[in-house]
DNA sequence: GGAATAGTGTCTCTAAGACAGTATCTA
DNA sequence: TAGATACTGTCTTAGAGACACTATTCC
C-alpha cells in the first residue's frame, strides 16, 4: 500500500525457501539432495528450494512444505524453521533472503526411484552451492542438540517401532551409546510411546520386542525431558 | 541478473527486520518499544524494526544492527537471530517477511532520556501491532531456556558484576530461586568470569563480594554447560 | 558486639550408569 | 538345549540441594 512512500526504492531482495531433508541411513543421517535444474550453479546436487510464491504460499512454512511436495513427492513430514540466511554476497543474482526449514522423516517414506534424488552423508557432504553446506552443518547440529532432550529422532522412525530400535537410532543420532537401562527410563519419562497390546517384533532368534507407536497427541508436536538423555 | 526468466513476476516481498531488545529493570525483564513513525500502526509502541537497506546493510543481522543503532542508539549489544515471521497477512502493506534478532542489554546502558525509548514488562505487554506480541513472547521463552544452561544473563549486567548480583539476574530470568552453592559451582563451570585482583564490593553493612569480570573470549560468544543451572 | 550478607565445607538425596539376572524367541 | 537379545531389579556413583559454619563489613 503505502509502501513506496515510506521508503526509498531499494533493490529487490529475492526471497526463498530451502529444505534440509534428514534421514537416517546405515545409522547416519544423510541429507537429501536434488541437481539443480535452472541457473546459477545448475546440475550442481543442492538442498530443495524455490522462490516464494506470494498470491500461492500463506506463510514461508507453507512455501517449504510445497515446495517440498513438488520437487520431492513427500507431503507432511515434520517441518520446522532452522534459520534465515540473508546477504549480498550469497546469490550471484543479488541480495537474497533463503528462510530455511528442516524436515526428518524415515528412509522408507523417501521416493528414491528415479526422480534424480540423492543421498549425501552429513559426515561427507559434496561440493555445494551458495551457502548449503554451512546450512546443512547447522541443521544436523539443531537436529542433535534437540535429540538430547526430545522425542525428535522419532520422525527417522516408521510407525511402528521397538525400544532397541529406537535406542539404535537415537545412537546414531548422537553419535554415542546410551546406557540401555537410562534410555527406557527417559523414554518412559518422555510418554511419547504407547505399546501396542499383544503386538511384538518376532522373527529373530531371541527374546521378541514390544512394538510401541507414537502417541498421537506428538504426531506434530516434541516431548521433552528437562535434564538430556544421555549424561 | 537471471531472475526474471526464472520465475513469473510475484508481486514484490516486504523485507524488514525486527529487533527484540530485553533488560532487566526491577528484577523483570523489560522489553524496549518505539512508537511507530510511519503507517500502519503510527504512534502505537511496536517493536524496533525496519526495511531492510539493500545498498546499505551486507547481511540481514547487519540491517538489525543499524536498526538498533539509528532507533535506540544502542551500539554493539549481544544480538542474535531469534526467528523470522512471515506471510499475507500479517502486515496490511502486503506479504512480508521480519527477520527477528533479539539484545540483551545492561538497563544502565539504555539511553532513555527524551528519545521516546519505552519499557514495557514482558509479563504485561501493551497493545502492539503486527504479530509483535508473539514476537516477543518467543524472545522471552528462547532466553529463559537458554538461560538454564549459559552465560547469556551476564550481558544482562554491567562490566563488573558480582556473584551475588549475577545470581539475582539468573533468578529474575529463569524465575525461580537458584541453590546458592550450586549456582556457584555451575559459574565456576561456565567458566567465562575471571575476578579482579582485589577489587570488592564494599559499602554494604555486611562482608563485601569479590567483584569479577567477563573474560575477553566470552564477551561475544556463550559458554555451556551440559547439565542445567538450576535441577 | 550485633546484624547482615559473602563465601565454603560437608552431608543428604536424587538420578544416571553398571551389572547381572530372568524371559522368550530361533535353530 | 544353545545362543541371542529383550527386559528388569538393584547396587554404585556422580552431582544437585540443604544446612551450617566461618569471614568480613557497617553501625
Amino acid at each position: 500500500m503505502a509502501q513506496k512512500s515510506v521508503e526509498p526504492d531499494y533493490p529487490p531482495v529475492i526471497c526463498t525457501v530451502d529444505v534440509v531433508l534428514l534421514t537416517l541411513k546405515d545409522q547416519a543421517l544423510h541429507v537429501v539432495l536434488l541437481k539443480r535444474k535452472n541457473e546459477p550453479f545448475a546440475g550442481t546436487p543442492a538442498l530443495p528450494g524455490g522462490y516464494i510464491h506470494t498470491q500461492e504460499d500463506k506463510t514461508a512454512w507453507e512455501a517449504a512444505a510445497r515446495v517440498l511436495r513438488d520437487k520431492t513427492g513427500i507431503v507432511s513430514p515434520y517441518l520446522e524453521q532452522l534459520a534465515t540466511y540473508s546477504g549480498a554476497d550469497r546469490d550471484p543474482r543479488g541480495w537474497s533472503i533463503s528462510i530455511v526449514y528442516y524436515a526428518l522423516i524415515p528412509l522408507e517414506m523417501l521416493p528414491l526411484d528415479n526422480n534424480g534424488l540423492l543421498l549425501a552423508p552429513v559426515s561427507k557432504l559434496p561440493k555445494m552451492p551458495f551457502d548449503h553446506k554451512g546450512i546443512v552443518d547447522l541443521a544436523v547440529l539443531r537436529v542433535r542438540s534437540k535429540s538430547q532432550y526430545s522425542s525428535l529422532p522419532v520422525y527417522l522412525c516408521g510407525e511402528r517401532v521397538t525400544l532397541p530400535q529406537l535406542q539404535v537410532v537415537y545412537e546414531a543420532v548422537l553419535g554415542e551409546p546410551i546406557n540401555k537401562v537410562s534410555f527406557r527410563r527417559k523414554i518412559d519419562e518422555l510418554g511419547m510411546l504407547e505399546p501396542i497390546e499383544g503386538e511384538l517384533e518376532t522373527g529373530a532368534a531371541h527374546r521378541p520386542a514390544q512394538v510401541y507407536r507414537l502417541r498421537s497427541a506428538y504426531k506434530r508436536e516434541l516431548s521433552l525431558v528437562q535434564r538430556g538423555i544421555n549424561s
